[in-house]
DNA sequence: TCAGGTTCCATGCATTGCACAGTACCTGGT
DNA sequence: ACCAGGTACTGTGCAATGCATGGAACCTGA
């Protein structure tokens, strides 16, 4: 059992909290430029300030997502290593991601508006 | 059993997960400013856009905070109706607030950079 | 053969927003 | 005096989600 990528092994409470809702559409985000498979998703994510996680939140969440019908997989052979399967985004994908995207900056704004005096 | 203050009833799924975490730090950010009381805040937080909520929400909040030690409070009589229960900011809220305010532009960015093509 | 890296999957827990239901106080009309 | 309606607070239970933990399968190289 190896440990995750990521060397902290996690952050203060309130980033934790944070990602929740977040980190879905982050994923969704990263699929818009074409197909990634797990751990590929886990360094994307991981390379970005504050968005550090792990296989134990990545694979639920894909499977949530795959459920959902909100990605399609398939897989690929490995030039080292297991098959990985790769993840794309389906219309309905890119409907959630576009709802989010449309929601996101009010949201972001508002707290804003309330932690900036 | 009135309705809540807000007058949808509720919000997309996104927009409610989105909450999640930050709720909490909004709350502490208006106590910033002053005691308030449970409806007051329910009244600040639902005129900014996105931020609309329920005292099923607030409530079950405001006790969590004041479990974990970061709001204090004091009942007061009210001019019409029962008496309210101001809320306060311990030192402890306030470095948690401290805290939020450091760690929030990091992802607020974050989150745009993924997000933003 | 076997140790180690890579990749994937599933289970269980804590947190949190929210719907729902209930309690208590005050005011005003009849 | 009585009661309807508004104000304000409280508690319970559910669903969603990040995450720790454990494990299985595949490949490479010594």
């Amino acid at each position: 059992m190896e440990p995750d990528i990521a060397g902290k092994p996690a952050a203060g409470k309130a980033e934790s909290q944070l990602r929740k809702g977040v980190l879905e559409y982050c994923v969704l985000a990263i699929l818009r430029d074409g197909p990634r498979y797990g751990v590929e998703l886990l360094e994307t994510l991981g390379a970005v300030n504050g968005m550090v996680t792990s296989q134990g939140t990545i694979y639920p969440l894909l499977s949530r997502l795959r459920r959902d019908g909100l990605v399609e997989t398939r897989w690929q052979e490995s030039p080292s290593g297991p098959p990985r399967r790769y993840y794309e985004l389906t219309p309905s994908g890119h409907a959630a991601l576009k709802e989010f995207t449309a929601i996101w900056p009010h949201f972001r704004d508002a707290v804003d508006h309330f932690i900036t005096d």
